[in-house]
DNA sequence: TTGGTTGTGTACTGATCAGTACAGTATATA
DNA sequence: TATATACTGTACTGATCAGTACACAACCAA
């Protein structure tokens, strides 16, 4: 019993590459076993409903690491200000300073919205909204909080995607420290 | 003879809302040819190497359009200013207000970067560069036009990512007028 | 060791994939 | 009207697609 749920826990983060990687159409079930080296037998036990399937366990567990690693400690009512400076440290090391792009991103781009369009929605929104009442907390206005929470995260999705096209993750670091300098310092 | 070009140019602005729609694999020739109407033989005689030579007839339209519309105003050398001014209305324009995405970004972000990486960085490049050597005859120094002329194509990409992520036009709108208001005024 | 559950490899299915072949139609010039 | 070229529909190919069936292996508890 332990060690299906750890099997599957590691399938899923496998699968999480493939998807970034190729995209969801660009995932051939041919790719996916061979990516991974999971083979259909163990694909289809761990994920009864196929492709759809694996694609949602990868999204929600995008979705419950962010929540756990990002989305709380912004959400911290003592330490707002702490709290984003966090999520900047979290962000960088996620996105490997920019070697590795946003899955839900890819996506959200792909042919794949029309699918999971609902879960992409809520990824962005939940993020923005966390960040924008971590920084009303720091003393902006509500307009100001939200306007800047969108900035952020708008600068951060617009940036892994120049680092990937122009092969240069630099793009992104120079990015999270513009965004870092557009907060207003607090605490 | 004038026909042909006049067909091929339609073929080809069809062929670019398919692919900006389900991205490189998602755009299979069966619905390739039911979304702009053309049969298999018309499109092979157009593009007798299949898919990936439509996919590059796109893109270089694409190049076309932004060299003659956004790079060469901004390369203007007497009004660097309106220049600038003018990739903002021609930009928002082109993208619809946010309800259109990049094509080169869904190309950037999907399984087709490794097929059309070379022009898909060339795209991102030259835009990057075109707007930092505006900025820089505005008065600003090297380093801070390549740095501003970066925020704004990360802002803008990132802020189409997220418009069609969370289905929200407006989100493209509030980040062209960040970005147009972090550019020092001139002229 | 036995029995049940969990996990896996393999061989298959029908559908769809990109691409080809080619006969046939439209068109434009002469 | 004749004819060459541009264009298009259709029927086909073999490869690959996602998904299924199922026998078998690994494991663990009794």
């Amino acid at each position: 019993m332990p060690r299906e749920i750890a099997e599957r826990g590691d399938a899923v983060a496998a699968l999480a590459e493939v998807f970034r990687e190729h995209g969801y159409s660009g995932s051939s079930l041919a790719r996916i076993t061979q990516q991974t080296g999971l083979g259909k037998g163990s694909l289809y036990h761990f994920f009864p409903d196929g492709k759809e399937e694996m694609a949602e366990a990868v999204l929600e567990e995008v979705d419950r690491w962010f929540s756990e690693h990002v989305f709380s400690p912004l959400l911290d009512p003592v330490a707002p200000g702490r709290g984003i400076e966090r999520m900047f440290e979290t962000v960088d090391r996620y996105f490997r300073s920019g070697e590795r792009i946003c899955l839900v991103g890819v996506f959200a781009l792909g042919d794949s919205q029309s699918r999971f369009g609902a879960r992409i929605n809520r990824y962005f929104s939940t993020w923005t909204e966390a960040l924008a009442a971590a920084l009303k907390r720091t003393g902006l206005t509500d307009e100001q909080a939200s306007e800047t929470a969108e900035e952020v995260v708008v600068g951060i999705q617009g940036a892994l995607v120049l680092a990937r096209s122009r092969q240069d993750p630099k793009i992104f670091s120079r990015a999270l420290r513009r965004l870092k300098r557009s907060i207003p310092v607090s605490e």
